[in-house]
DNA sequence: TTGCCTGCAAAGTATTTGCAGTCCC
DNA sequence: GGGACTGCAAATACTTTGCAGGCAA
């Protein structure tokens, strides 16, 4: 069984590899790449950010862009909106969704794993609305900045 | 005192047009054909819809969008984002946010006035984080839709 | 061998900016 | 009259698409 949601990065590595082959796509170096980073550092990432931390000259940035969505549709990825025009990427261990917190001065990223939105999301579902989703992104001054900006 | 949040339109348009002129902002046709969509119309808007509700050659596109940013900044309208790459518009009544539901077929959007979101900021605040702000937004198939695909 | 994947170039989409002329206050 | 506002054109930023060649299976 694949565990996507494995400890070990190189776990998770091998079972997003099955899943891929198991949809029908390839397994190229830049997806091998892509994957590399996306289970193992900390995201999400904007495809620039991902092309960047890629070997040099592995891939053009065309290629992260494709490779990302073919990555999204089988759900081995989720994308992000942080509401500044920059779509970001984060590996999807399946689990429980998690939220993030956003410092508007470095950027820096934190997640939050309780969700307060499921009950939300039953009240919209009693309005009649099937596949019910949602995005939630929380935004702050992380304390660091506040130190730097308190002097 | 300015009444933002008036049921009445008029009202909400008088209210903004006088937070409008003590912000230091000229009260100019595009501007004031901008606030009567908002005020008056349910939204939220992107740009190209908004300009398209004007009367027919009011203003540019450009000054659309110059004129949304000088109306966000003074809070008299607020972003939204659906993740879709387009913002969209909605006038600020000042009251108790409120969050939206996308319909993902036919893109009706219900406003949901009922925040959750209130004890997941307190939360952030604890972790140490400094003027915290959420965006959420919910998606799903409305009724209709589903009626629709059912045929 | 097949056809999915890639690189390069170009197009697309939403939004922003420069600058000269306009008009609100 | 002065400075904010506008129109037009062009630039920007991110992402997507077309097409010919390359490589995984």
């Amino acid at each position: 069984m694949m565990n996507h949601a494995a400890q070990d990065p190189e776990e998770r590595m091998e079972a997003s590899l099955e899943t891929l082959r198991k949809a029908g796509h390839r397994i190229t170096a830049p997806r091998r790449g892509l994957l590399k980073v996306l289970t193992s550092e900390h995201g999400p990432f904007s495809a620039e950010e991902l092309h960047k931390r890629l070997p040099q000259g592995m891939c053009d940035p065309v290629t992260v862009y494709r490779s990302l969505s073919a990555l999204e549709e089988i759900d081995l990825v989720r994308r992000c909106d942080f509401g500044d025009g920059i779509y970001r990427y984060e590996f999807n261990t399946g689990e429980h969704h998690h939220h993030h917190i956003i410092c508007r001065k470095c950027g820096s990223v934190n997640n939050l794993d309780v969700c307060f939105a499921d009950g939300l999301e039953r009240l919209v579902r009693q309005m009649g609305y099937a596949n019910v989703t949602h995005t939630l992104e929380i935004f702050g001054t992380c304390a660091g900045c506040q130190a730097i900006a308190q002097g």
